[in-house]
DNA sequence: CTGTTAGCGCATTCAC
DNA sequence: GTGAATGCGCTAACAG
């Protein structure tokens, strides 16, 4: 790697001092017009370009935010990044993407890369294999905002944005009765998410709730979207339901073609309902309802949310909870 | 933002000069057991973080490779990633991924930071405005190794990891009219993108050459999965094709419901294929083929491309272009 | 084994 | 208006 021309070859050429040329650069009021042409002139002629690392050290600051999942998947997290992305430009901050990909260890290992890198914020999805926050506060006690967003941990007292997750499954049982079923099978992700945990609590307690006398329901873990294909085809002799509920896009992914082979034999139909971005629904030739979980909006309101504390240089009093809301679509109205 | 430890300060507690600290922090063989110890436990009791800034300054390196795509969506690029991810991160990179949105202007910017921010090396699927590459030349002269992949120019210059666009559409072609269709609609991504051209030319091509006279092709270019959807609807009336292309998983995703809609009012079906990433059409209920254009190894490739490049101090006599395979699979093999 | 010295490239005080 | 001096935090010669 050949040398780079620096601010000081500038000003040798010149024959003006380096701190002239930084401010002409910076187009600081000090500096005459001419002469401020003449620096851009040369900058460009010689292929300057400010080295981030010096003027990031001497500002300490650099202006980044960092955004943890656990794995940049087809669903939701494209919609997520897009969403803070948005708004993260907005405010010119840099965008940083780092994944855990399920592992605490990495996790740990990101939350350190943050802080030797002096980001000025982070956006954490919890990998599901983390259930304390240490490694989050020593982050924050380093100055850093943080704000989680979908998978949290119970006694989370960081900022958060998401849904309801209980609520969501609860509404979803409650549409499903409403359309008449009365045999419903719940099937959810990862038995060590929180998240599937939350809302298979949600789902069962409704149940329990809203089913009629004679009615019955059944809730299964799938550990990724072929697995929800397989339990559902392995329990379909056993326990034919006649409503489904997906806890997300996953395992809607799994099920979907699933059901639609099961109904090609069966000449019959569950109605399903389940927690999307509402993008995957309307792939199926099936029709579904889905409790719309935007991961768009939630991308910006984590992210404002993150601005937000920011702003306040971390000195706020109250932790701000923001829950989405999860609007009930078709995919075929 | 509160003061953090430095190196100094350790110095200063342990009575030690920083240099000391430095290398003991670093397990420098030089540094006896006993101090490297004390170190070690004072960096953590007191919080101690490297300034990453100051040690990549200082090092003038910061091991950090950029990825440049026109957008994160659910289709293909979380697969790209994830082989990227992994190849890089074996050999000890931190990744950084940059949006262009399709926008010149914001890809020649993100070229701009990775300049600023002396990244070692860019991998860059380019954008559909993306016409000549003085940005890239520019970069190439700053001393930044380069591989785009994907999507590129014609008269490109740099390693190139991506598949033979023409020949998959042709293999396309070939694998229909071997299924006996003769009215062949070829769905091509816009039209403002190379690989829409070559594509759509190969399948034109493929069609004049296959087809047996009384046969007869139609192509169109769709804006977006939406105007695929509605393009195909729009056109059915005049044109019923018994074989159908799709240039794309997002094109894909925009026929195959319109289609399903379509064949349940008219019971009879097309022929599809389409080139894949391999995971959409295994959500479909119809069925179809197609030529496996696979993320995953793409990623590894341009990641593996590029650390070659890295590794030969860009003096290198000839420029790879690594052209992937595109085998071709059904959705209910 | 350890300390001293000297920057990496830049932005900012303080002088003039 | 402009220049000289200083240091961000760290590492790497070069000396001992």
């Amino acid at each position: 790697m050949q040398k780079r021309t620096t601010i000081k070859d500038l000003s040798r050429i010149l024959g003006v001092s380096p701190s002239t040329v930084s401010r002409a650069l910076h187009d600081h009021p000090d500096i005459g017009k001419a002469l401020k042409q003449k620096v851009r002139e040369l900058a460009t002629a010689l292929h300057y370009y400010p080295n981030a690392m010096a003027s990031q050290l001497r500002q300490s600051d650099n202006k980044t935010l960092a955004l943890i999942i656990p794995e940049i998947t087809m669903f939701f997290f494209p919609s997520v990044i897009e969403g803070i992305t948005q708004k993260v430009r907005e405010h010119g901050y840099q965008l940083m993407v780092l994944q855990s990909h399920e592992n605490l260890q990495q996790e740990i290992e990101n939350i350190k890369t943050c802080i030797n890198l002096r980001v000025n914020g982070i956006m954490i999805s919890l990998c599901r294999d983390t259930h304390q926050l240490d490694h989050l506060k020593e982050a924050a006690e380093m100055g850093i905002s943080i704000v989680i967003f979908d998978k949290t941990v119970p006694n989370n007292r960081f900022p958060f944005v998401g849904i309801d997750d209980k609520n969501a499954s609860q509404k979803a049982v409650s549409w499903l009765t409403f359309q008449g079923c009365t045999k419903l099978l719940g099937i959810f992700g990862h038995p060590h998410m929180s998240i599937s945990n939350q809302r298979r609590e949600g789902f069962e307690t409704a149940c329990m709730q809203l089913l009629p006398t004679g009615g019955a329901f059944k809730s299964v873990h799938a550990l990724n979207q072929a697995d929800a294909a397989h339990q559902l085809h392995a329990l379909w002799s056993q326990f034919e339901p006649d409503g489904i509920f997906c806890m997300s896009d996953e395992v809607l992914a799994g099920v979907m073609p699933t059901l639609s082979k099961i109904a090609d034999n069966q000449a019959k139909s569950s109605k399903v309902i389940g927690i999307s971005d509402g993008k995957l629904p309307f792939l199926f030739h099936e029709s579904l309802h889905f409790l719309h979980h935007d991961g768009f909006k939630i991308g910006t309101a984590t992210a404002q949310c993150l601005l937000n504390g920011l702003q306040m240089g971390g000195k706020s009093i109250d932790v701000p909870v923001i829950i989405q809301e999860t609007p009930i679509v078709g995919n075929r109205q």
